[in-house]
DNA sequence: AATCTTTAAGAGACCGGTCTCTTAAAGAAA
DNA sequence: TTTCTTTAAGAGACCGGTCTCTTAAAGATT
């Protein structure tokens, strides 16, 4: 009998191209099915990838992903979180554009919707987490650049500040940029190298401003010897900048740079890297996500650190000796 | 009295911090103010530059954004779209994985929601559709090389087939890149240039097998002294194989690629590339949807092409004259 | 002051599912 | 055949909005 039924129904079913309305069950199970994620600029190769960890897994896991760009500016990760959790999405990927801004988080911890932090971790906030080991990294990529020789090391970040000026960690607010920064200081405060702070420069938020940036600091009387880029597009326009002003890696200038992008393999010289696993932080962070989704919605917070290592190519070498003697030169 | 009763609302709606439950909302109005994408890869530079166009005019327009992966399989395809129209998107912006199968996407036309095909029309389908013009720049491309002597020109993409063979434009289910192969093939026969076909190869799918590809290309006894890559991703493989074989460019190779990625400027020496406006071509189609999606539900289905334009570079250079006639070669 | 118009507030149905509870029918046991 | 158990089908409420219709109250008109 039951048989006969519902055989009749999946006929019936079939003839109409019934397709259950989504929408409908999600509103009586209170569950989406769906989690939204916030990422900078999906633009990015960085984000792209890491996009493509959470959408294989939730993909895996029966969810659905809602993408939203943040530009890196809190007012539209603001926007974006609101229309998330309008829309009821089941939980939040949110790759945060500055860490101490955390009153709109607090609002979907307030909502009961887990929300796993990509890349940028909040000591304000007590949730799941995946980032790199940002601060060990930097300091042994300075360590080397020091044994190299090289005394001013400039780093350069997209993060801005209000001056456009750096004068304190604190001003950083990107928690994965200010972690490196942190550990580059650091080391060159270990090996007494003063004012290392005047060789952060904040602001490189295009290739453009990079650009202006970088020419900046090479055509300066006293220039830097090494340059540390904090993202692959920072990378390429320091790269694209130096090649410009005729300067030969490494004799002239040493370069490096985080993210192992595709490209850095493959320039003359081909560029020293940090290489992240962005493909796997982004996999772990929707891991994280979707296990909260599924069974223990109470379990302690987790934070996963994922290791970077140095690749090291042809784009550093030893300083110039006139550079080396900082007191000297400056 | 509105307006004290307004207040009052107003206040105590913000004292529990109502939101209201857009799915609630969508499932009166029947529309959820959601896009659907259904790209190949994000990963790819070119869809997730396509991608960020997209995104940027939903936002504007008030929608918000799903993104599935089909990695290029028609099943995962046809699995993405069943979700998404479950889920009640208001439309769709599909990138194609093969332009015959089309039986799902007249399940997306039966539900009445608009769909725009992203860099991949099909004759089977009439749909607003965005596309670069693939078969006119082909074979300025290929004029080109043939001008400088090439008379061996391998045009490698992707897409695969049954026998990984390629034996006619025919088995590519890619439309753009079957146009492409076509104004290649075309050009090849008014200058009679023999046997074009037996230089197209297929299944590229990934940079390992592009790296077999290009080095079982340039080892055998007659070997092509000129390589077109369909995709940047194919195009970074090709420069890294040659480069292991320890071939100079152009010397020895010419290379040149479609989609002028980032890192295309930068090799040693830099590659001839064809710039395609990626962003554009995804703020097209999601133009076209929402202006679907706000008016003129049944206006004439609209195909916009978008030019595509040569950048020479110094990956491309004249032929050696040992190479030129063919039929003494072979 | 009485009537008509305007405007606001309240009540009810609906969207399309899920879930529980009741009722009816079929099959098993006495 | 009667009674008890099992199982299937049907009815109703609910999720949280939108929308229409009714009712009540305020303001305008003569």
């Amino acid at each position: 009998m039951s048989d006969r039924v519902r055989d009749a129904v999946i006929a019936a079913a079939k003839k109409l191209d019934y397709r259950p309305n989504e929408l409908a069950r999600s509103m009586t199970t209170g569950r989406s099915g769906t989690i939204g994620v916030v990422v900078g600029d999906i633009e990015n190769p960085f984000f792209s990838q890491a996009m493509r960890g959470i959408t294989d897994v939730a993909r895996l896991a029966g969810f659905t992903v809602i993408l939203m760009n943040s530009g890196e500016n809190v007012d539209a990760e603001k926007d974006a979180i609101r229309t998330l959790l309008a829309k009821r999405v089941d939980g939040l990927i949110v790759s945060l554009a500055r860490e101490s801004e955390t009153d709109h988080l607090q609002e979907i911890l307030r909502s009961g919707r887990p929300l796993a932090l990509l890349d940028r971790g909040s000591s304000l906030l007590d949730v799941d987490t995946v980032i790199s080991n940002d601060r060990d990294t930097a300091r042994d990529v300075t360590k080397r650049l020091i044994a190299l020789g090289h005394r001013r090391i400039a780093y350069l970040t997209a993060c801005d500040t209000a001056d456009h000026m750096f004068h304190d960690p604190a001003d950083i607010q990107t928690g994965s940029v200010r972690r490196r920064i942190e550990g580059y200081l650091e080391v060159c405060q270990e090996t007494e190298i003063p004012d290392a702070e005047k060789w952060v420069r904040v602001g490189a938020i295009s290739p453009e401003a990079t650009e202006v940036i970088v020419t900046e600091l090479l055509q300066a009387p006293v220039r830097p010897s090494a340059i540390i880029a904090s993202d692959s597009v920072i990378g390429l326009a320091a790269f694209k900048a130096s090649r410009a002003l005729d300067l030969k890696l490494p004799r002239d200038l040493s370069l490096m740079s985080f993210h192992d992008a595709d490209w850095t393999s493959v320039t003359s010289p081909p560029v020293t890297v940090v290489r992240q696993p962005v493909y796997q932080l982004g996999e772990a962070a929707a891991k994280l996500l979707v296990e909260r989704l599924s069974g223990d919605e109470k379990g302690p917070t987790r934070r996963v650190v994922l290791p970077m290592s140095l690749i090291e190519r042809d784009s550093v070498g030893p300083a110039p000796m006139s550079t080396r003697n900082t007191s000297a030169a400056m």
